[in-house]
Parts: structure tokens; sequence; C-alpha cells
DNA sequence: GTCTATAATTTGATAGAC
DNA sequence: GTCTATCAAATTATAGAC
């Protein structure tokens, strides 16, 4: 007797573990309930859909857990560029931490099923437009016009997404610093050119 | 007769134009051959390792290709920030004009393949270094030094893969112009700092 | 070089008992 | 909610004739 069923959020963890790993084509749903140790009557059971319904609910669910661990680590700084460097150095340790699996399930998932399964393209592209909200939300709380900073919000993500394709195809996070290190320049410039024009 | 095999050239287009569209494990041998209007037999005579074996040529070839254009494209420019601004409204134009088709075939197959084949990884690992080594060199020749120059042909990279995800998924080219405007914004910035500490 | 046939396995999904 | 059994289709790969 629990709140939520531990299967189902074993099925969840799993699926996301897979996928970031193997992506969604290269995970089956065997992989998926013997990594749960869950029965496919109990897949089905929770989500109906299929694999579709719930690699939706992973890509949503992932994408919230992203979202507020950025928003966590991003929100009371006083200077702003040197907070997105930190969170490109904490990629960097993670990416090494865990011998390149990729750190996000999405971006990868997103790619492959964007021609094939429109829902699927869907779910994910909420889940960016949230992310680039966030960033953008922050850049403009630190001083950028409304425009500006959704625009540099993209780029982050942007950058971000293929910090993880190098690194993980180079096992190097070599880029991925570089790539930390030149948003951050990007801001820093962007909120000097803010001030210049306000002040 | 034939210098170079129909059948064999015939076989890598259709690889390249099915994993733009469903990457590696969406793609099927018999999707493959059907479009090449090839058989089997065909397939595992050129490449006995099977699809493996012609996953390598195919992403060394695609990634061949990409190099020549972009050195075709930026070579002889006296604005090497507008030359990559350029480069990313071409992408954007491809974008929209192939209905959101991956540009590239080689990162989706990378982040899918990364952590399970470890030559198809190693093979795409080949790729982007010799495309970061080609932004690398032009923009050293633009006056960057060595270091500086390599680093920011690493974000370019990653950022072009990265809006590539973003474009697909959200079958919108916003995010991808804006990393085009924000990647000149660091050239131009670069250069300016360079010719500061020269003059 | 090309062809068909086929092997051996895995796939996503369903049925129905418990 | 969980379980097993099972289906129909698809998968990579091989064999051997032509």
């Amino acid at each position: 007797m629990q709140e939520v069923s531990d299967t189902r959020s074993r099925i969840v963890t799993a699926t996301t573990e897979l996928f970031r790993r193997r992506g969604f084509n290269g995970t089956s749903l065997k992989e998926i309930t013997t990594a749960a140790n869950a029965t496919t009557g109990s897949l089905y059971h929770f989500w109906p859909g299929g694999k579709d319904e719930l690699t939706a609910e992973v890509l949503a669910t992932s994408g919230a857990v992203y979202r507020e661990f950025f928003e966590a680590m991003v929100n009371d700084t006083n200077n702003p560029g040197q907070a997105i460097a930190d969170f490109f150095a904490g990629g960097s340790e993670i990416l090494e931490s865990t011998d390149f699996i990729d750190p996000c399930p999405i971006g990868g998932v997103a790619r492959e099923v964007a021609s094939t399964h429109d829902g699927l393209r869907q779910a994910a592209h909420a889940v960016f437009d949230g992310w680039i909200e966030a960033a953008g939300a922050f850049l403009q709380r630190c001083g950028l016009d409304a425009d500006e900073a959704r625009e540099l919000g993209a780029t982050l993500v942007a950058t971000i997404e293929g910090g993880f394709v190098l690194a993980r195809t180079t096992r190097d996070t070599a880029a991925f610093t570089a790539s930390g290190r030149h948003m951050q320049l990007l801001i820093d410039a962007a909120l000097a050119d803010a001030r210049t024009r306000v002040g």
C-alpha cells in the first residue's frame, strides 16, 4: 500500500536510465521491465498506450527535474555569467563521473523521433520551451531585455545539448568546458551592454 | 560496368538519408535495401560487417562532405563573424526547406550509439575532431591564437549540433538563428580582443 | 555482384487467469 | 495490480544458387 506505485516509478526510472545509454529505439520494453523488476502486464496497466505513452511521461518528468535543478542552481546568484559557468562545470563532472552516459534523456530521444513520432516530438518541444523560458526569465531578472534574454536562453540550451553530443562522442569534456566559458563571455557581454544602454 | 558500383553508392546515400530521419536504431537494413533498390546480398557483399560497417562508412563520408562544405563557405572571407552567421543562416534555410529533417546524420547517430557501439563512437569522434580542427584552423588564420581558435571551434560545433536538436524538436529555426548571432558576437569579440593584445 | 530463401532472435503488444 | 503465455511482425545475418 503506497500513495504512488513503487512499480510505476521504478519503470519510469529504469526507462530514463536506459534512454540515457541506448536511446529510444535502442531500448526495448523487455529491457525496461527487466531493469525495473516489473512485468509486461504492469507496464501496460500504467501506460495502456505502451512505449510511446511511457516515453512521453519520461520526457516530461526528466524535463521538470532538470528545469528545477537549473533554477535552484542559478536563482540567487549575483554573478550570472559565473553561475552559468558553474552549471557547465557541474555538467563536466557528471559526464566524467558517469563514464559519459548522456546526462539528458530528452535531447537524444527527441532527435531520434522528431520525424516519426509527432506526439513525442511535441512532448520534448514542451520541455525545451520550458527550459528556454527558465533561462530567459533568469537572464531577464539579471537585467537583459525580454527578447535578448530569451534568445540567449535558447543559445544556452542549444549549446548544452550539443555539448552533450560532443562529450559523449569524444569521451572528453574539453568542448563542453570551452562552451561554458564562451557562454559566460556572452552573458557578461550582454549584461555590460545592457548596463551601458541604461546608464 | 562502372568504376564505382552504383549499388554501393545508392546504399550509402539511402542509409544517410534514412539516418537523418529515423536514426541508427530506427533504420532497418530492409528499409535501406528497399530505398536503395538493392538486395541483402549486395549489402553484405560490400559490407561483410553488416550494419555497423556500413554505418561507419556513412559517418566518415558525410563528415568529409560537411567539412568540405564548411571550408568552401568560409575560407576566403574577410569577415569571419559574418561568414559564420551566413553558415547558420544557410542551416536555417535547409531546415525549413526539408521539413526539419536532420541536416546532420552524424550527431544523432553518435549520441544513440556512444555507449553501445564503441567503433561507431570512434568513427563519429574522428569526424567531430576534423570539424573542430577545420573551424579552429579557419579562426587561427583570422588572427586567433591556436588554443582560443580550437576552443571556439569546439563551441561552434557543439552549438550547431545542439541547434539541430532544438530546431528539429521545435520545428522552428528561432533558436538556431539566435545561436548563429551569438556565435558571430563571440567571434567578433575574440578577434577584437586579439587585435587589442597585438596592437 | 545479385538474388531468394530462411534461420534465429527480438520486437511491441494483447489475452486472460489470479 | 501482477503474472505468464503468446501472437504477428520485424530484426540482423547467413546460405547457396545463379
